[in-house]
DNA sequence: CGATTGACACCAA
DNA sequence: ATTGGTGCCAATC
């Protein structure tokens, strides 16, 4: 699974991890809409692993192209990983700027938004 | 190489 | 409805 997309040549990034399938999945997440871990591992057939996941996320930074991790929230529209961003209210920021309702950490309409590849895609 | 670590989710009470 | 406990598993330490 290396084709659509390259990492940047940092030998420490092997090519197959579960890692990279994250970040497939979460660039297929629309301008204006947000998932969530559990339905992003369900989605790669790894339904109890939506920790990896955010795990994932972590690293998210250093992938080309990049990956737009301010989409994905918890199972409950909360942003529990704001203060992995350059400030502790870009995450909020950037979902505002998408046009998503989001109070004190918390996506308001989330089941507007709330888009689950499992679903979405076939 | 065993133990720890998470940006979570599920379930029992 | 809330809450506390447990499962999970790849990457890191």
């Amino acid at each position: 699974m290396k084709n659509s997309y390259r990492y940047i040549p940092d030998p420490l990034f092997p090519n197959d991890n579960f890692f990279d399938l994250v970040y497939q999945v979460v660039r297929l997440i629309p301008y204006g809409r947000v998932s969530t871990y559990g339905a992003i591992a369900r989605y790669l057939g790894a339904a109890k692993s939506a920790r990896m996941v955010g795990w994932a996320l972590n690293n998210s930074h250093n992938v080309i192209p990049k990956v737009p991790a301010h989409r994905v929230v918890n199972r409950n529209g909360f942003l529990t990983g704001y203060m992995h961003f350059a400030t502790p209210t870009l995450m909020e920021e950037l979902l505002k700027s998408e046009g998503i309702i989001v109070e004190n950490k918390r996506i308001i309409n989330f089941k507007d938004v709330f888009w689950d590849p499992s679903f979405e895609l076939l």
